[in-house]
DNA sequence: ACTTGCCTTGGAGTTGACTCCAAGCATTAA
DNA sequence: TTAATGCTTGGAGTCAACTCCAAGGCAAGT
């Protein structure tokens, strides 16, 4: 599958594609004949799961740690697994503080339900 | 309170409090004699939801306007409230995907364990 | 044979959100 | 009265994460 069909399906554009690949974010990605990208069904996987890390904040140093240990083979299973469990524990605490927020939105919501009722003395 | 006191009591530089100021994150705060900064309590309340909400991701934009339109007075109660929601609802979006990742990311560090514990076939 | 279209690369440019800096004014300490 | 401290302002600088650009290769269509 060529740069555009891949663009195309994630919704990411060829140069952030490029990019990724250039800062070692996804795995180099394989040339045809005339040096042109063609990513395989590996590849792709590899372009879902760093756009859906990316997407909730994982950080960019701790994927790209987390590819190059892959590419190492076997033997780093341990400290890949350790990036996945630290990188977890982040998006747990940032997942529970938004949820108290939402909670606190939710609230301020209900107040100015109350507030636009009765016109009462303002609130921030 | 001045800005250095609220600085530390937010964790937020000083830079930055004047930023917000400066960009209408946070309405304009009462300058002494002197023309320096004099938090009152509502300013601080304002430093604190500025704050919590911009952790968690809320739009500078909307969050401007919020303020903007909490400036008018009594008259833009809606408005205000239809902000609150629509940012509530994104954020309830990204908090969903958040919950969905951390499944995700649960679920791979289990395979881990599976996989360090028999070194199977890798697994990305 | 030439144009069109999609790709390549290295490198420069942009954007959002700060962060730092220089010049200057009050107040307090020595 | 000089020095140090802490603030002010407008504007410049920084950084991450893209995003764009120029110059060029290959191949299919006319």
């Amino acid at each position: 599958m060529m740069i555009a069909e891949v663009s195309e399906k994630f919704n990411v554009s060829p140069d952030t594609l490029r990019y990724y690949e250039r800062i070692g974010l996804i795995p180099r990605v394989n040339r045809n004949k005339n040096g042109v990208r063609d990513y395989t069904e590996e590849d792709l996987g590899w372009v879902e799961f760093t756009k859906c890390m990316r997407n909730v904040g994982l950080s960019i140093e701790g994927l790209i740690k987390y590819v190059e240990l892959f590419q190492q083979g076997d033997t780093t299973l341990e400290a890949r697994q350790e990036i996945l469990i630290e990188e977890r524990d982040q998006l747990r605490i940032r997942t529970e503080e938004m949820r108290k927020t939402l909670e606190r939105l939710d609230n301020k919501i209900e107040i100015y339900n109350e507030l636009i009722a009765g016109r009462e003395p303002k609130r921030n």
